[in-house]
DNA sequence: GTGAAAGCGCTAACAG
DNA sequence: CTGTTAGCGCTTTCAC
């Protein structure tokens, strides 16, 4: 039934049918302009017959460059991070270099372990969006000569770039369109304040209700989570709720759209339709079904496609040995139902 | 700046400053308790000293066995398809391996790139989600001992495992559902019968316009997506609204859940919330984000990670040497709003 | 328990 | 234009 494991053929297989030498038939892989076209052709026919696959780990041994780029994000799942791989994977193309994909699911062991694979595997450099705060790791890897460049983060690393965007400014937006809609009372789900975007975004918001001349202690109650997702959403709500003898929050700010998604679920079950459309929620991603949801979701819009393509294109600078560069991109409100009574 | 690309030190490098030889380095590496402890300090001080990182390549190139798996999906973006992924992650990591993943976006050009890549990389096998065209390629690699297994679409070579769902029942189980609820008229919009899934689907929904005792000509009226997205459903329809002087369908049954969110989107510009109240929809995958749309969809639900599970235990089982076997997994109808008045 | 040496498949440098 | 040959970094016999 399953043909015997019979090892594939090399340079050497090829050269022996096609009579000629194995330098010949890399010539002929590598440039084949450099090579006479009848013999490239016996080559060829030699190559088609036995099926002949270049080793690429035996090649890149040899040549030692290396046109793979490996890419660490939070979660896979997150369609801003399945979008920002998209931007990476565009920008590649255009030099035909190649991608691998991990996420770490803010697992710091899964981080550990994706970019020890990628370091072994040799990658030109790296991509990531780092779990913990602490850089050190990153910082090592560089070291080690492996291009490093932080994304949906600012480096504060000499020598690594970044792509990020203004997560204060993000906050900022999002809280001063609801103290715009006339709340004064403003419950934030937010994710732990060691992720820096979340303590970012509440220094934003903090800066929003100042700028109205209230203070945040009055205004703001932060919420954590114990997921950046619908089911942490979902919960979270829930706990503020039973901690309310049953009241609801009037306005609501989520750190991403998913957990936005959660709230919503929540509201919906506990109070209809009705409950929902008089709460509030502004989200933070803008994420494609944002504008499709129950209530279509006001949310922060961050240039993903843009953000991997930039990275990508720091990257592969930084890796030829050009000075690290470092991009802010600007949030932007997209204002839908879910905000607006 | 950038430090001068200093080569990275290798196995001899740290042989040479732990005083040992290379065999004792590979040693400590490989089957440490081979060792002697006292040396094997002294080794893994040189390590720690250098910053060595093995060599993934050569290691690789050496050895012949290998621990990585190629998945190449079909849209990265689709919930669905990241649902799957993450069923075969939790298999593999159950061995070890790892795994490599790249989305063909459907376009065989790309389809071909990474197949290739992957055979290049040597992988011990290959998950796929085949694009429309013939199968006859992933014959060859099997061919040439490459182990692939088809996700998401039963084979029809003799030893080549697969992993699918009943396409037929889940078309069947979604019209059924809307001839119960009085609807006389479906309109389908469905991906090219180039696709297996969308022939399929077809079938199932003629066969119960059949069981009902009608004709699936007066009944379903198929409509051609561009790209089985949102865009596309928004599009679609559309097309078929313009092509009834404005009027809009009572019953649809879109080939996945993008789709009919973009169904969603297009009625709701049109006509507002209540038309898109009292039209029916019924969309396939139950994607995550399904029950919090606008009108909660009803959808049919595959098992997803179950499925990338299964095709990666069908898979190592392949690549020992075991023969092919074929799931068909059962779909399910998840009854939402969207659907009933 | 450790060292010496061969070789995985490929490319590149050099000779012819 | 084509052939010969020397490694890339690692693992793995096989001696000692």
């Amino acid at each position: 039934m399953t043909p015997p494991p019979h090892r594939r053929p090399s340079v050497t297989d090829v050269a022996r049918v096609a009579g000629v030498s194995v330098g010949t038939v890399s010539n002929v892989l590598n440039r084949p302009d450099a090579v006479a076209p009848a013999t490239r052709e016996r080559v060829q026919a030699a190559i088609a017959e036995l099926g002949f696959v270049r080793n690429g780990p035996a090649r890149q041994l040899r040549r030692g460059a290396i046109t793979t780029v490996g890419a660490l994000l939070l979660d896979i799942r997150n369609p801003f991070f399945t979008d920002v791989a998209r931007g990476i994977e565009d920008r590649l193309t255009v030099d035909d270099h190649t991608l691998m994909l991990a996420s770490s699911d803010d697992d710091p062991a899964r981080e550990a372990k994706y970019l020890h694979l990628f370091e072994e595997h040799g990658v030109l450099g790296l991509l990531v969006v780092p779990t913990s705060r602490s850089l050190e790791h990153l910082v090592e890897m560089q070291r080690r000569g492996v291009a490093v460049v932080l994304l949906d983060a600012p480096s504060t690393i000499a020598g690594m770039s970044s792509v990020s965007v203004d997560d204060e400014a993000g906050g900022e937006l999002a809280a001063a369109h609801l103290l715009a809609q006339g709340h004064r009372r403003i419950v934030f789900l937010n994710g732990p304040h060691a992720i820096r975007q979340c303590e970012a975004r509440r220094a934003g918001v903090d800066r929003a209700v100042r700028a109205a001349g209230l203070d945040p202690a009055d205004v703001v109650e932060e919420v954590p989570l114990a997921s950046l997702d619908a089911a942490g959403g979902d919960q979270a709500l829930g706990g503020w709720v039973d901690a309310h003898d049953g009241a609801t929050p009037d306005a609501v700010f989520c750190v991403n759209d998913l957990v936005a998604v959660g709230v919503q679920r929540h509201l919906r079950r506990r109070g209809g339709t009705d409950l929902l459309r008089r709460t509030a929620i502004v989200g933070y991603d803008d994420i494609e079904i944002a504008g499709e949801l129950a209530v279509p979701l006001t949310s922060v819009r961050q240039p993903t496609h843009e953000m991997g393509y930039e990275a990508t294109e720091l990257l592969l600078r930084q890796a030829a040995g050009q000075p690290a560069r470092h991009t802010v991109f600007q949030p932007e409100l997209v204002v839908r139902a879910s905000s607006t009574s």
